[in-house]
Order: structure tokens, then sequence, then C-alpha cells
DNA sequence: CTAACATTTTTCCAACTGGTCAAAATTTCT
DNA sequence: AGAAATTTTGACCAGTTGGAAAAATGTTAG
């Protein structure tokens, strides 16, 4: 008789098999998953070794590769939980509240998560420069799927004369790049606002005034109501 | 006696003396960064190969390698010719000129970029997203100088009441944020515009909804103005 | 304690990486 | 044409990378 094989369960194969993962093999798998956080948000996935990961992580590269065989899986599931958080304040913004204090939330929101998370939102970032390959069906169902529903909200506030006239989705579009661009280019915020006190306070004043920014070019106009005509 | 050593003057070492490079030695390292810039923007530098430019240089690695015998020189070029193309819109912007003229025809010069050049606007963003090793000292030297001087001009023009009173910085990162957004996250806007003719007119719809923004987002109001006060 | 399993470490490997070098091919100059 | 320089190629190399295998070391239930 051949000898059995030894079955020795990796925690990858036991999820495979919806076998719970034990406590330890949890934590475990989240000290990874911090760690490629922190390496794939700066160096992207191409850019990133295994052995810097499991460096940051503190274990050594095999012992690494036990708890996620492949590099990929590693990015696959910080990917995957990534959209639902990203995505989670825009859900909120509520078609029963006043549109104002709505979108001035949501951009409060977004401000929040960019000097929260930055890691998140420059790991995202990365991913859509190089093309979102991973994340495009998420991208193209999900997220779209959510956008259009909200951009219907809008619509609805503006023809209700309650918010100016414009292009939801661009108008989405804005408050993303507003918010993200500082976690994304914070280096570049930094410098410019450098001086002395490098920047401290910019969230808030970023705060301030992309409030001033959306409230006011978004407040609804009466009829007549031009744009400043160039000389 | 020694043999004398063969002395082929590499266009590298040509450069390095000052010697001025034939046209074919220009042409071969347009190609070569015009490739390098392909692969750069999307991959990010350590995410890119040699051997993936050269490839789509249509060469050699090695005959590569003979104009630009370090992949670090490649980058450099790349990275020192960018930041001058891409501040080249704000320097146009001008204390003389109207405000509203001068920021909308400043928006829409960074739109076009966006439109025209989005590898260098990835190439730049990929650069940020890692902290800008490369062009730290440029951000902080030059960038800073500019804005500098640019926050003034907006600081004067609101003190003539021609414009909204704002935080002049943050007015220049959210006109940044914005129109590179539609380089940078250029995937993501296609999704979500997607459906049949998948986001066609995007830029021009972009431009007609930031000048809506910023016009009445920036036009001076009268004292008493308020923002809208949520319920 | 010990068998069965889970985890970690050591060793190793094949593919890929940036880069060298000398020879060959080509172009340029006289 | 032919010498001299330039450009291109092919072979090669040392270091790195993702990953496999197996031995060594825990850990835990009986």
């Amino acid at each position: 008789m051949a000898p059995r094989k030894v079955k020795s369960v990796t925690p990858a194969k036991a999820a495979a098999r919806q076998r719970p993962l034990t406590r330890i093999q949890k934590e475990k798998q989240d000290i990874i998953l911090e760690a490629a956080l922190e390496v794939f948000s700066v160096h992207g996935f191409r850019g990133s070794t295994i052995d810097q990961i499991a460096e940051v992580a503190g274990m050594s590269k095999p012992n690494l590769l036990y708890y996620f065989p492949k590099k990929e899986e590693i990015h696959r599931r910080l990917i995957g939980t990534l959209l639902d958080t990203w995505l989670a304040p825009l859900r909120e913004m509520d078609e029963r509240g006043d549109p104002f204090s709505e979108i001035r939330s949501y951009i409060r929101r977004k401000l929040e998560m960019a000097r929260d998370f930055p890691r998140e939102s420059r790991l995202f970032a990365n991913e859509m420069l190089r093309g979102a390959e991973h994340v495009i069906d998420m991208i193209e169902v999900d997220l779209k799927n959510l956008v259009d529903e909200k951009a219907k909200i809008l619509l609805l506030w503006m023809d209700q004369g309650k918010l100016a006239r414009a292009d939801p989705y661009h108008l989405i579009f804005s408050i993303w790049a507003t918010t993200q661009h500082y976690a994304d280019f914070d280096v570049q915020v930094r410098a410019v606002l450098g001086g002395n006190r490098n920047g401290e306070g910019r969230f808030d004043d970023a705060a301030l005034y992309l409030e001033q920014l959306f409230m006011h070019g978004l407040s609804p106009r009466p009829k007549a109501a031009k744009l400043p005509e160039s000389s």
C-alpha cells in the first residue's frame, strides 16, 4: 500500500474548503494583510516583493506563503475588501435628507477617509493607474450601479430646485478627486503648504475650502443667473 | 606599451561631455523615452523592466542600454522634462487678466492636458504615490515657489473683491485634483459613465461641469451671504 | 506521554532582473 | 574603396524574485 499522504491542512486550503479559520490563523492573516497594504500602497503590485511584505509582517517569506500561497492572493484580498469600505460614504447619501447637508457630510466623510486611511486610498489609486485589471468587474458593476443610483437622487434634488443643475456624475467625480487628492498626493500637498508647520491643519483647511466651493458652486440660482463674463 | 583603448563614444558619454548628440542619437533617445513613458506610466519605476521598454521601443535590451546606461537615467530624464510641461498652464495665469477668465482658462488647459497627455499625468501620479523620491526637491522648490506666487495673485483678486475669499492653496489643489482625475482615474470614469457610448464626450462634459462649479463656487458674494443651512 | 496536526524554518530552484562585454554589423568620413 | 567610428547583437553574469519541498519545531487532544 502506498504511504498515506500527510494531510497537512494549510490555512489557505482550509479557507478554500470553507472550513472556518482558527483565531490564530485569522490574526496572522490580518498581520500579513496589514503589512501588504503598507507595501502595495506605495510600490504597487509588481513593484512590491513578498520579502518586503514578510519583513514588515515580521515573518519569513515561506511562512508568509504558508498563509497566502500566492502573492496575487494577498492583493486580491486587499482589493476585495477595499472597494466596500471605499464606497460606504457614498452609500450613506440619503435621498430623504437635505441635499446640502448630505453632500457636505459626504465630502467630510471622504476627507476623513483620506486622512485616516491614506494607504487604502493609494492602493486604490495604484490599481486605477494600471488599468484596474483586478477590479474592473467590481467597478463596472457594483460601483457603477451605486453611482447610477446616487446620480438619480442628485437629479431629483435638482429637479426640485434644491440644487443647481449640473452633471451628477461629474459632480461625484469632483468630490472623489478633491478629497482623495489629500491622500494620494499627500507629499505634494505637504511640500507646497510646506514652510514651518508643514501643512499641519491641511485637512481642516481643505474641509473648509471644499465645503465653500461645493456649497456655493452647487447653490441653485435664479434662472437668469449667468457665469461671469470674460472681458 | 599597453594596447590603446578603443575610444567608442557612447551617446551617454557624449552627453556627459556636453558633446552635442547627432540627429540619429536624438531620435533613438526619443523613441526610448516615448516607450519608457508608456511603460513607466502604467507600472511605475520598480514595476517596469528594461526588457518591456526595449520591446515597446522595438530594440534589444543591450541596445537600449547603449543609449541609457541605467534604467534610472531614463526615468530621471522623463521626470525632469515632465514637471516643466506640467506646470506650464499654471505659469500662464496672469495677474493682469480677469480672474474668472484666467481661472477658467487654467481649468481648460489642465483638462486638455489630462486628455492629450494622460501618460504624463499618470507618470506624475505614480511618482507622487510612492513619495516623490525622485522629484521631491523640484516639488519643494520650483513647484512651491510657483504656487506661492500664484496664490498671492489669487489673494490679491480676493482683496479686490473680484473673487470669493477662499484658501488659494486649496483652490489650486482642487483644480489639480479635478482635472488630473480624468487622466489618472480614466478607467473608473469610463466604467462609471459606461453604458453604450462609453463616456465618449466625457472631457467636454467635465469642462462644462467644472467651469460651472468653479465659477459659481468662487463668485464673490455680498457680505451677508451664508451657506445654506442644514435642517 | 504521545500521536496527530499545525506552524515555522532551512534549503533549494528556475525564471527574471539590471547590466557587462566583446564581437559583428553598419554607418560615416576621407 | 577602405579605415575609423558608431551602432547592434548574442552570450553571459550575478543578484533578486516567486515559490516548492521537506525537515524541524511547536501545540493539543487523548
